[in-house]
DNA sequence: TGCCAGGCCGGGT
DNA sequence: ACCCGGCATGGC
C-alpha cells in the first residue's frame, strides 16, 4: 500500500483512539509557544510548564523582558525545565534574533515565507530542526511537519522507514504523503507523541497493545 | 531507584 | 562524515 494511504489510516486510527491532543492551541499565544519550544528540548512538558509559570509570575514572559534580563537570572526562573544554563543562553539568542530582526513582533516574523524563515531560525544557535519546525507550525501555523524521537521510533518500529533515516527523510516522508495542511501536521505530530509515550517505549520492543498494531 | 523526557552543540576520531 | 559526552530537573 502507498505511504500516503498508510499514513492517512494511521492518522484516522490515532485520532479515533486518542481524540484531538490540543497541542499549543492559540490560547497561550505564539510568543509563549516559541519559549516553550526551546524549553522542551529533551525535556518533559510538565517541567516546562513550571518554568513558564515562573516566567509569568515574574512578569518576564515577553520578548523585551527576556531580551533585557541577565542570562543567569533567566536561568534561575527556568530552572525546573532542566539544562537551565544552556536553555537560558538559547532563549536569549532566539529572542535577540526575534527583536533585532523583527522588532519582537510576531506578525512581522510570520509575514516571511516558510522556507526562508526556517533557514533563518536554523541559523540561530540552539535552534535545531525540531525546535524550528515546532515554532513554525505551532506558533506560526505554517505547514511544516515536526519530527521527533517518537516519530522516529514509531516509523522504524512499523518498518515504514529504514533505521538510518534522517530528520529530513522523515519530514519529507510525511509532507509528501499528506495534504499540505498545518492543522493536520499539528494534530498528527501530537498524536505520534501520544502513541509513542504510551506504547512505543525505548527499551520495550513490543507494540502488542498499540492501536497501530493491526498495521504491522 | 534508575530511567526517561516534545534536542542541540562541540570536540574527537 | 559520524559518534559521543555534556547539559539537569522532576516524575514514575
Amino acid at each position: 500500500m502507498s505511504n500516503s494511504k498508510t499514513l492517512k489510516r494511521y492518522y484516522n486510527k490515532l485520532l479515533k483512539t486518542f481524540g484531538p491532543q490540543r497541542w499549543w492551541p492559540a490560547g497561550d499565544g505564539p510568543f509563549e509557544v516559541m519559549v516553550g519550544a526551546v524549553l522542551t528540548q529533551n525535556t518533559n512538558w510538565g517541567n516546562v510548564e513550571k518554568a513558564i509559570n515562573n516566567l509569568k509570575q515574574a512578569g518576564k514572559l515577553s520578548a523585551t523582558a527576556i531580551h533585557k534580563m541577565r542570562q543567569d537570572q533567566l536561568a534561575g526562573l527556568i530552572r525546573p525545565s532542566g539544562y537551565f544554563n544552556i536553555k537560558a543562553r538559547r532563549l536569549k539568542s532566539l529572542i535577540k534574533w526575534f527583536v533585532d530582526r523583527f522588532d519582537g513582533e510576531i506578525e512581522k516574523m510570520f509575514s516571511r515565507d516558510l522556507q526562508s524563515l526556517r533557514e533563518e531560525l536554523l541559523s540561530v544557535k540552539g535552534i535545531g530542526p525540531e525546535t524550528a519546525d515546532s515554532i513554525l507550525l505551532y506558533a506560526g501555523n505554517l505547514p511544516t511537519f515536526v519530527v521527533d524521537a517518537y516519530t522516529y521510533r514509531v516509523l522504524v518500529r512499523h518498518r515504514l522507514i529504514p533505521e538510518e533515516s534522517t530528520y529530513h527523510d522523515m519530514k519529507s516522508f510525511f509532507e509528501e504523503s499528506l495534504p499540505q495542511d498545518a492543522a493536520v501536521y499539528n494534530e498528527y505530530h501530537a498524536l505520534l507523541v501520544r502513541v509513542g509515550k504510551t506504547y512505543c517505549k525505548p527499551r520495550e520492543p513490543t507494540c502488542k497493545d498499540c492501536p497501530l498494531y493491526e498495521f504491522l
